[in-house]
DNA sequence: CTTAAAAAACGAAACGTTTCACTTTTAAGG
DNA sequence: CCTTAAAAGTGAAACGTTTCGTTTTTTAAG
């Protein structure tokens, strides 16, 4: 059905050798590579993907294993990434593990064994257990948003310095004259969650103000979480001055249980929020954010990615933290 | 490296041809069948795909085209497919062609490349071009969400009964006496923003009530458009007692802009909304929605092309239309 | 013109399966 | 225990590439 090589060669009266070689960028005489790029035009040739695969051991094609699709830092960072990438020639698989570390695990395997070249992950599993195969395979690995110690020395990581960026937030509060500030933050064992609060902390710390367990809430990430946890924190500590919500979408569910209780922002509230600029931009007052270089995030990943997969595992492991920014808003009020 | 077909004869004495059967699922003696899993598990033997593929000509897997990844709509619907479609061992690759008629067209061109077995395409191109490739070399299709005429007679859809979804919402107003109703809805050239905007007509028609463009406002389906879209709409027309937001993302905005404003609702304001269980129910009043079976249409998408997979193309397309629940909250108030 | 070196082209073997046409083994019926 | 049909197992030829070791052609220097 499908053009082959041989038909090229047929067509070209050139042989199936050489004829591989124009389709892998070897150079050919003026006269036969016109002949074979007619001829491959003519006969609408295609490459076959898997007699390729099967020779050369490569599938170009590269497994992303998330925690949740239907979550925007997610499908942020996987557009950027698989625009760069299908460029290159690679295509993407997805795989949702829904926050499961059993499905995680099988997720690993499920690629390893459609043999993807590479894989990307924002882990779930906190020991890297689901990834030991592919470790063993000598696949690489480029892990996004969590660190994970046990594969610090082999596989490569897109971070987001999490502690600077709510230092920043914080000390924004703080230069403002802020003293009581709300933190609601994700899941006690999540490495963001963890790294955020340190960097609440150590702002606190800096400017000598105490820090107070009361006014951290350990929430999931979620816009119900978000929401529930801005309810209860007003309800509970109604001399918060500001409040550091430390996701989208707990920042959305912020923002309406604030909207929906009365509470004017920033008169009565200063707030900042995470992530997503379309909120900021549309809220009145815009909304102080932190955000997170998603694309850049998206476009390291893919970059390294390539890099291992044209050049070879180094050895040395790549770890790069990205900077986040703070968007200077209206929703952080100077007292 | 990896262990082969060759590897697993080898070991049980058997003939490859007798290893490939039985990885196919046919039966073997008794005795025979159990050395081979002995085998299969020592080895960790796994079926090198690519070679497969190049022998039988089927990849096992398949392609997604959609619009947009960070689209909550998509994302749900992808996750139920792809949990289905991985358990019977078909991969999924995922192509964001950015609302972008000629990157989707590249999009199912890099598909058929990678001789995906079936595509799965929320379509963007309203006549269908981008397809015919995939409907020369008779790959399957399966249209999400919107339907493309010019493929009716080829593709299988899974589609939403959007005018009776629209109309379920406004005969809902109507028989709570409300007659000035609003209306928000997506691009005038999108199939589903028809749709819709014909099920509002049609049921203000069925209760006489005059039919009055100005309330229409065309929107782009995105928060930002939701919000600017409510504002104009209650500043042009404060004499509206009802208005109805045709997709999640702008319910979003609809909601925030509405909370910024001080109206109350349903005091002031009765609203219905689309899609998203979560913010209907933290919302307060909760929200009455329009609620898309999402999993069912990603589980539905799923199975067809399972069929079509499995069973070959019947001749005659299949066309699913889902209808939609009107989940009532509290965001309607009786006049 | 030769000649040597460089460039281009070639032939054939492999990659790991599936599948087809056959042969051997097993089980059932008399 | 023989016969026969069904079940189980086999050998070999593909599938469409890549790649290696060779051969042929081209180019440039002498």
């Amino acid at each position: 059905m499908a053009a082959t090589i041989k038909d090229i060669a047929r067509e070209t009266g050139l042989s199936i050798a050489t004829i591989s070689k124009y389709v892998n960028g070897g150079t050919l005489k003026e006269k036969n590579r016109i002949a074979v790029e007619r001829a491959i035009k003519k006969l609408d040739y295609h490459v076959n993907e898997y007699a390729r695969g099967l020779k050369s051991n490569r599938s170009r094609t590269v497994g992303v294993i998330i925690p949740e699709l239907s979550n925007l830092f997610v499908t942020q960072i996987i557009t950027a990434m698989e625009d760069i990438l299908r460029q290159h020639g690679y295509s993407v698989i997805i795989c949702d593990c829904h926050t499961d570390e059993k499905l995680e695990c099988d997720a690993a395997k499920f690629l390893i064994g459609k043999r993807v070249d590479g894989i990307i992950n924002m882990p779930v599993c906190r020991d890297g257990r689901h990834l030991r195969p592919a470790k063993e395979q000598k696949i690489p690995v480029v892990l996004i948003d969590r660190s994970v110690p046990e594969l610090s020395s082999y596989a490569d990581s897109v971070l987001i310095d999490n502690a600077a960026a709510a230092r920043s937030a914080v000390e924004h509060l703080l230069d403002n004259g802020h003293r009581r500030i709300g933190i609601i933050v994700g899941p006690k064992d999540v490495f963001t969650s963890q790294q955020r609060l340190a960097g609440f902390v150590d702002a606190l710390k800096s400017h000598s103000v105490e820090y107070d367990e009361q006014l951290v809430i350990n929430s999931d990430y979620t816009l119900h979480g978000g929401y529930e946890s801005m309810r209860a924190m007003l309800k509970t500590h109604p001399d918060l001055t500001a409040i550091f919500v430390t996701n989208y979408e707990m920042t959305l569910g912020a923002v309406i249980a604030a909207n929906e209780m009365g509470i004017k922002i920033p008169q009565e509230l200063s707030l900042i929020g995470f992530d997503n600029m379309d909120l900021s931009r549309i809220a009145h007052p815009r909304l102080t954010i932190v955000t997170q270089p998603l694309e850049e995030i998206g476009s390291q990943v893919a970059r390294i990615l390539l890099d291992r997969l044209e050049n070879g595992y180094t050895g040395v492991p790549m770890k790069i933290t990205l900077s986040t920014t703070l968007q200077i808003g209206a929703s952080v009020r100077q007292l």
